[in-house]
DNA sequence: ACAAAAAATACAATCGATTGTATTTTTTGT
DNA sequence: ACAAAAAATACAATCGATTGTATTTTTTGT
């Protein structure tokens, strides 16, 4: 069933089917009722693959994530293509499962395919963003959320993790803290960094002496959580707090320390980060920062479309960073203060 | 960047080219050697959309599902994409947020993509399957799972449900269950179906007798698990057990009941279903019976390539069924019996 | 009723790659 | 060295839709 089938039924152009299709006004009212009739009556069913060719556009967009099935990722997933359905897109997704070689070649794929743009979040073996030339090369908007690169040129949407850092931080000394251990990831990750960086300016604001035995990196895994609460007990300077960068490790290591009679929060308080579903079950429920992965996903999406549905002369890189929110819960509520 | 820039570069014909590209006999390593070079320093990509218009096929899955974010789709998805990526396929992920229309709209879209199959788990709301027609027209396959629908001719790859109900609420009654309530789900899924009767024939194996009013339906939310927990207060008749088509209705009826002072699993026992990372944290810990999604979509897109593969002669459909388990935990481990 | 203007439709090239067939080049065997 | 066979390459059509230009048809105004 092609638009020239139509055609040789109606003994007309396919140009004029073409065009009737499309609602053209170049095609009278009278040929075009009759087109479209014909059309429902053989069941066509446009070419996509066709029309993408000739229009060298696929309304398609690439999204790259570490793991699909990580709550945040799902979320923004979610919202993403929420947004891209409303207006005409769909989305193709891959997991690089924080490997930079399948990063590679899952951009290679998504540039063969000619998606119109790509919305990544980078793996965390990610140091060097060679592999992504490819992209620029073929005038391919790239858009970075959560974790983002610092290579000039692009939009990002991200989370003020400095601040989501900070608050966390502060959060804790507020409420009487004051040996208080941040649970850290890999270094190359600016969302990392950033968040470590909170961290240390509340400490420096309120006048706790920063001490470097008192970071601990890791990739942030519920078992390396249960590691750090272990490496935590032993440690011969007291703790009275963790901020962890993300609230998998810092379940993790509550389980631990539950196990092993530790109170929370009144021996160690806890803070994690990104408000997991699992964050407000456990008990004590955690005290975490909100991170709205489908709002994300959402704003993301928009702008990304954005930038592609103007015309090339100006593709301005833009970045939306969002406030952070501390949602309290009662793994941080210790009596002391407050 | 096409393959008539590399023939004309090289003066020669883009057969060849093409040929040389895609690794052909017909062509000598020499020949062969040279056009590869040459695409290399002229950056060359192939573009898929061509490609895929000439051989009718697009390497592409479409995917579509109730909602992504949640945790048993999201980890299905992930074992689709993975076992794609292995197989050089790329999906195309969709949601239906539960919306007939939606639904159909969707499947609209990857037909007109012209997509080589489609994997789906059917919406809440979808009671007739005539949208699903133009797929056969089509002749796209699709592979039902999770959630499936009794078409004939199709391939499905499900959780045998029967069992699950089974096993979920025969544990119970191995704890000393006698009054037991199934919080259940919409009708029209299968899959709720025979979880139910899962359960009304571990009741009658056990002669304990069935009870109409003790079957509560909803879509299963967190809020609705609360609100049905309300209702089993008020009850005349006491209630010792819940066994619950999802965990998520299950952790709903727990956090309401703990607020209102009922002991679990000491006054009532709960078994969910579907293993979300949520009921191993809850306190009391949640049984549950486990539903791999990964495994699962790593099946599915196994089988739905099987039968893309093969010549079009025989697409058998298959149905695998997988066994589910049970995971004991706290919130059924009464000491009555046992 | 007729020419000019406007509207509708047809023609033909194109997007970039693939593939069956025809032609040219190379190899083989005597 | 030459014909026959085999291998390599070129030619040309094709996948299905789109679009600029040319042609035909209809409308308009006198």
């Amino acid at each position: 069933m092609t638009i020239h089938d139509i055609a040789k039924a109606l003994g007309i152009d396919s140009s004029t089917v073409s065009r009737a299709l499309n609602d053209s006004n170049r095609v009278t009212k009278k040929t075009k009722d009759k087109i479209l009739e014909k059309a429902k009556e053989l069941g066509y069913q446009r070419n996509l693959l066709a029309s993408n060719l000739r229009k060298n556009k696929t309304f398609t967009i690439g999204v790259i994530v570490p793991r699909i099935s990580r709550h945040f990722f799902s979320s923004a997933i979610a919202g993403i293509e929420e947004m891209a359905f409303e207006k005409g897109y769909k989305v193709v997704i891959c997991q690089s499962l924080e490997q930079l070689d399948r990063e590679q070649n899952l951009v290679e794929t998504l540039v063969a395919n000619r998606v119109d743009g790509v919305i990544m979040s980078i793996s965390m073996e990610t140091l060097n963003y060679k592999h992504l030339d490819i992209l620029k090369t073929n005038n391919i908007p790239v858009l970075f959320f959560d974790r983002h690169c610092d290579i000039p040129g692009n939009s990002n949407v991200l989370l003020d993790d400095f601040e989501g850092g900070y608050l966390g931080t502060s959060h804790l000394i507020s409420k009487g803290c004051t040996r208080i251990v941040h649970f850290s990831g890999p270094r190359n990750l600016m969302m990392y960094q950033n968040r470590f960086q909170g961290y240390r300016t509340a400490l420096e604001k309120n006048n706790i002496p920063f001490d470097k035995d008192l970071v601990l990196s890791s990739h942030l895994m519920e078992k390396e959580g249960a590691l750090l609460a272990k490496q935590l007990l032993s440690m011969q300077k007291q703790v009275d707090g963790v901020f962890s960068a993300n609230d998998v490790a810092a379940i993790g290591a509550m389980q631990y320390l539950k196990s092993k009679g530790v109170l929370i929060p009144e021996d160690i308080a806890f803070t994690g980060f990104s408000n997991e579903p699992t964050s407000r079950v456990i008990e004590p429920s955690l005290t975490t920062i909100d991170q709205s992965g489908s709002q994300m996903g959402k704003l993301a999406m928009e702008l990304l479309l954005k930038q592609i549905e103007k015309k090339k002369e100006s593709i301005s890189p833009e970045t939306i960073i969002l406030k952070p929110s501390l949602i309290e819960r009662e793994s941080s509520n210790k009596n002391n203060k407050s």
